[in-house]
RNA sequence: GGAGAGAUGGCAGAGUGGUCGAAUGCGGCGGUCUUGAAAACCGUUGAGGGUCACACCUCCGGGGGUUCGAAUCCCUCUCUCUCCGCCA
């Protein structure tokens, strides 16, 4: 959520630079603001009327305790008018509190200065593109046709279990899947993050802390009975951690590595793109989460791209790295990388990593302040990314490795799966 | 699922109607001592709103009530803990 003082202070940018989203937005900044003015003349005015009844109540004590009964009676009327008048006025305050929260719901992050303009995923800017790209033969497979060939997937039995978009992976393709999310914590471990196992569904509270909720509550697969809600990323859980925490400076910056499973319904997103392991309901992730110091987070942001490439290095994959323009920027996020990686087969791009600076957008919503040595108060930067996302990635190995005699497990990966091919 | 206890500052933990935004300890910050550090000692230190700065207001899990006055009494909701049951 964006901050009030932000949008009373540099109201004109903040216009401008939502404006790069292709919205409009000044109807609803100018509804904002004069929902915080009447607000903060409402409080105002309530203050002052507390401050007299406190003020009174003092009084009739000090009365009753000398003994002027009769005094002290004669404040009470006042103090109930005053009652009166203080709680007509709360009342109000209430409403126009609650409705400049909701319209700062609304209003998706600004993007940061670099963010090209741009309406649609067509508008992204191509920032790296790997060296490594690999030629397959004619009649290369998918890795929908590799999977069941190899009997690595299947498709059908997780249909059978709970429905479309929760694969069933066996033998060597199970073996895989663990593999690789071993690889990548091990990795992130070794980059400086700590390991977190978080809970795999949240509360309410903390989907409001990362913004799933209120809007995108439809997104979510929802434990009605509990009121919990599965999470559709690491972030979820981990980046709660820090809800209502006042950190101290030298605290930072925190870095934390979570693997879970991913639970997303996708709803209304059917189609030809979605087959195999292209979108699902569940999947397994791995992300990188980090709370920085604003002055360092976007020193921070290239440092995580620079990781999660060294990531996709090892694994021997053709990827590329867009900057996401303004229109197709999450609603929470200032500036996203996004990493694809080509799926030759498919002769598609594949996103299989989103790196993310928030600002202050999240830890507004979250509480989530430092403290420096002098006492200054103020909202850390979060950032995330996935380190990396599973499905794809397992698309892309088996792909981009595959040959005439099976799927060639790349060299970094082989301690984890114990084989080195897939045959 | 049954029974009981509890929710207070960054953390732990006192506080049962006005003198309480709140004892004490830990932690943080500043200092003394020390070649330096540790220890010890002294001082300081809750959050939010509001203001140029003060003043002032709010906050003791959430909501409501009683009272001139509520951390404290009442109602209600949520959550946590303990014991029993069940169980990986």
């Amino acid at each position: 959520m964006l901050e009030l003082h932000t949008i009373r202070e540099s109201k004109e940018q903040v216009i401008a630079a939502l404006s790069k989203r292709g919205l409009d937005p000044r109807e609803q900044i100018e509804h904002i603001q004069a929902l915080d003015e009447s607000r903060r003349a409402l409080q105002t005015e309530l203050d002052a009327l507390l401050a007299e009844s406190n003020a009174l109540a003092k009084e009739i004590g000090s009365l009753f305790k000398s003994g002027k009964a009769a005094e002290a009676e004669g404040l009470k009327a006042r103090t109930a008018e005053l009652k009166e008048r203080s709680k007509s006025i709360q009342e109000t305050l209430n409403e126009k509190a609650d409705a400049l929260t909701a319209a700062l719901y609304q209003l998706p992050n600004t993007p940061h200065d670099s963010v090209p303009p741009g309406r649609s995923e067509a508008d992204n800017k191509e920032v790296f593109k790997s060296q490594n790209t690999l030629v397959l033969d004619e009649d290369a497979l998918p890795h929908w046709d590799l999977a069941k060939k190899y009997d690595l997937i299947d498709f059908e039995l997780g249909v059978k279990i709970a429905g479309a978009g929760f694969p069933v992976y066996k033998g060597k393709g199970a073996r895989l899947q663990r593999a690789l999310i071993s690889f990548f914590l091990d990795r992130n471990i070794e980059a400086g993050y700590q390991e977190i196992q978080p809970p795999h569904l949240v509360n309410e509270a903390s989907g409001y802390g990362t913004g799933q909720l209120p809007d995108k509550e439809g997104q979510m697969y929802h434990v009605t009975a509990d009121n919990l809600y599965l999470i559709p990323t690491a972030e979820v859980p981990v980046t709660n951690l820090l809800r209502d925490v006042l950190l101290q400076e030298s605290e930072l910056p925190i870095t934390m590595t979570a693997y879970t499973p991913c639970f997303r319904r996708e709803a209304g997103s059917y189609g030809s793109d979605v087959r195999g392991l292209n979108r699902l309901h569940q999947f397994d992730k791995v992300e990188i989460v980090r709370v920085e110091k604003p002055e360092n987070s976007y020193q921070a942001l290239e440092g995580m791209v620079e990781h999660v490439k060294t990531l996709l290095e090892a694994l021997e994959l053709p990827y590329r790295i867009l900057q996401l323009c303004a229109g197709d920027l999450g609603f929470t996020s200032a500036l996203t990388y996004d990493f694809e990686v080509y799926s030759a087969a498919q002769k598609r791009w594949l996103e299989i990593s989103s790196v993310s600076n928030f600002e202050t957008f999240q830890s507004n919503r979250l509480k989530l302040r430092i403290k420096d040595a002098h006492g200054q108060k103020q909202l850390a930067h979060t950032l995330n990314g996935s380190a990396l996302a599973l499905p794809r990635v397992l698309a892309a190995l088996l792909e981009n490795h595959q040959t005439k005699e099976g799927i060639r497990i790349p060299k970094a990966l082989v301690p984890y799966t114990q084989f080195d091919q897939i045959a």
